[in-house]
DNA sequence: CCTACCGATCGGTAGG
DNA sequence: CCTACCGATCGGTAGG
């Protein structure tokens, strides 16, 4: 996890709270003065932990996108596999980073925007990089024969990167299931489809 | 077309640079100065058109989740159909009322929560009952025989509402495929799978 | 559609 | 971590 946010000082403990804040009521619509209250102390003294309210956000987006980068790296070692097999491991990574921090993972894919130049443009970039390395799987896939070659690869890259992140939104850390065998049940829908096998 | 937002009245054209501004930047980060200098008037003129700035607001998601139903209510009445073909038609469904304004589907998506009480709750009721509907199709396909009894329905359903509702973020309507050809090709990779049938 | 303006709130600083 | 405070900006109104 990323090292503030994964530490327990006073710092990280502001970021948490402020990730809560973010997520609920959204960046731009969350005070420090909300913030402070959240953590019952003034708003002048949040200056004392962080330089900015920027900053908290910088490093939440960051932070995240960090994790996310080791997961993918992982699976990108393992070319033994087949593709849909990299491609089943990445994506259960990728639930596995987010239901690690599901209100920062929420903040990463809602708020990103509000970073000012140069960090949005840094953030965009690493963005485009991870999906295209997701993309790769899927051309690895059609190359080998194993997926068909007729599909979209931009659109299934897309529907997965939408359900992907979307995730936050409706998935339950508390639920029956796992991070693990939600990525496998996710994989399987989009390699086999929702339909009946003849 | 909700009947503000077609119309080619004033009132219309503040609503539609309105809602270009709050794709932009965000319904909370764009201010009334903002938008008044799009329109080349003063901040203060704007409320001769429009009562608050939450009016826009609630005119863009509700016009919207209109249309939605419409295009629903159209597709439920085709019964002779099976259910992964009604399917398909919903989802080519709520990809054209995208696709006639993706600017507002932008804002409808990513800004209702900025609504305040009652309209929040009437707002989210809409779309849950859109999402059961969606749902139940799937459900259908099910009790059918035509998908597999094995799938989460509920992922299903996500997935899908997913990819949908993150489209006005990557698609590009000036693109060669247009949205029925989309709606179909999503459609078909979420029903048969990436996967080489055998 | 404009000028003139209001009270509230914003992110942040100085100085302890 | 606090008190005291700043300049900027916010949504919106009065009155034409």
């Amino acid at each position: 996890m990323g090292e503030v946010l994964s530490s327990s000082s006073r710092k990280a403990q502001v970021i948490r709270v402020a990730a809560e804040l973010f997520r609920e009521k959204g960046y731009v619509a969350s005070s420090m003065r909300d913030l402070a209250q959240k953590l019952g102390i003034e708003a002048a003294s949040l200056y004392s932990h962080i330089k900015s309210k920027e900053e908290i956000l910088h490093i939440l987006c960051f932070d995240m996108a960090e994790d996310f980068m080791v997961s993918l790296n992982q699976v990108e070692k393992q070319q033994n596999l087949t593709a849909s097999q990299r491609l089943q491991q990445g994506i259960i990574g990728h639930i596995q980073v987010m239901a690690r921090d599901l209100t920062a993972s929420a903040v990463f894919m809602n708020e990103h925007r509000h970073l000012s130049q140069p960090f949005l443009r840094d953030f965009l970039l690493l963005r485009i990089n991870y999906i295209n390395r997701f993309k790769k799987m899927i051309e690895d896939g059609v190359a080998d024969g194993e997926f068909k070659k007729e599909i979209d690869k931009k659109l299934a890259v897309m529907t997965l990167f939408s359900s992907l992140n979307w995730m936050p939104q409706w998935y339950n850390p508390d639920s029956v299931i796992d991070p693990e065998s939600l990525g496998k049940q996710l994989a399987d829908m989009l390699v086999n489809g929702l339909k009946q096998n003849r």
